[in-house]
DNA sequence: AGGGTGAGAATGAACGTTCGCTCTCGTATT
DNA sequence: AATACGAGAGCGAACGTTCATTCTCACCCT
């Protein structure tokens, strides 16, 4: 049956398209984005440059390829959070998914991704809903933190999603520059200190 | 007399390795260092390649030149900061400078520069000692704090100066990508934001 | 038989770098 | 004082390489 034969045929085409993504996501994590060259990509699919092409149009769209999925996993894992009952713990818990060692590198990329995106309009425009998106749930979160009183409603929502942003891309950025200051380890102390930065001041004791 | 001459040809040579990297900072900010060709170097500082590689051996000798003088200038700053008698004030102070929207761009080429060094070897031994001096100035600025009662001594230095190299680079980070974040108009209420956070717990009132 | 698939050589552009040359100018020789 | 010389600055075409991409053709599978 010609269904059944179009749904094998789009099953191959989705594992090779598959392969060539994570074969160059390994290339592109261990030299970068320029550093990485088409044949390197081929090489590590073990496929032809003419087969590879037959996949993706261009260097550019297997790049955007892979960091809209980076995007959408990071987002997805942010997600989760906003089920945690504590904010911080529940920001520290997705820092923790980031930076794990096993994962699938969601943060590796991190760094170039930056790099390049601050200066190619193309990946701008890709990671920009991302980014929002997050922004967005940010906000939310801390709104929602400061009704239930686990941050100080004194502080602009605002200031602190921007700070909240730094110092995870911080985090991810120096997690990858200096393995050796164990930043992993360090997130449950660092969640402490936050915690301790945007809770309410304690009232003067007066009934 | 062979001794001015022999001067008034090294300030040349001075003026024209100046130039040039003037006019490869000014690319490498615009088109990173792998979208700047030697020759928009070339046309940016008004020179003949044959002219330019008298002054540098090698591109990569100018990306180094440059990575050099921008951590160099980096440390620079963060020295003058040992003299303010407020660490949170002094940290803030430093990064008002980095961020400086008129500045000779200080911090234009950090994602660019961490990206690259992330993997480029030669780039890691050279930002090494300047990241090293400026990770040892925080410790120091920590420990000090902590005596005069600025800094909660209970706080571990080493995960208070992970966090704020985080948190710093983090900015600069996101004040690049994000321009309309206004990142350097909020950094005073990140200080005080980061005051609360390092701040000794207050005492219950037992005398 | 023929449409989708793959391999790998081929292509042209762009890159970093070099080469051969000219020009400038301070110094030494006369 | 005038001339000849040489070192270094500068130029821009050219080199060899590498890159992303395309072409050609053989090979399936049905």
């Amino acid at each position: 049956m010609s269904l059944v034969e179009t749904h094998t045929q789009q099953d191959h085409r989705n594992e090779q398209r598959q392969r060539i993504l994570s074969a160059a996501a390994t290339c592109f994590a261990r030299d970068g984005f320029h550093g990485t060259s088409m044949q390197k990509v081929c090489a590590e699919a073990s496929m032809s440059p003419g087969a590879l092409y037959r996949y993706f149009p261009s260097k550019e769209a297997i790049i955007a390829a892979i960091v809209e999925n980076e995007r959408a996993e990071r987002a997805r894992v942010f997600d989760n959070v906003s089920r945690s009952a504590n904010l911080i713990e529940g920001l520290i818990g997705c820092m923790m998914e980031f930076l794990a060692d096993d994962s699938a590198s969601c943060a590796e990329l991190s760094p170039e991704i930056l790099a390049e995106a601050s200066r190619n309009p193309k990946l701008r425009e890709i990671i920009e809903p991302f980014e929002e998106e997050t922004r967005q749930m940010i906000r939310a979160l801390i709104l929602g933190a400061q009704q239930t009183g686990e941050i100080d409603p004194a502080i602009d929502p605002d200031d602190l999603q921007v700070l909240f942003s730094a110092i995870g891309d911080g985090l991810i950025l120096h997690r990858q520059m200096h393995p050796h200051w164990q930043v992993r380890e360090r997130l449950p102390t660092f969640g402490r200190l936050i915690a301790r930065m945007v809770a309410p001041p304690v009232k003067a004791t007066q009934p």
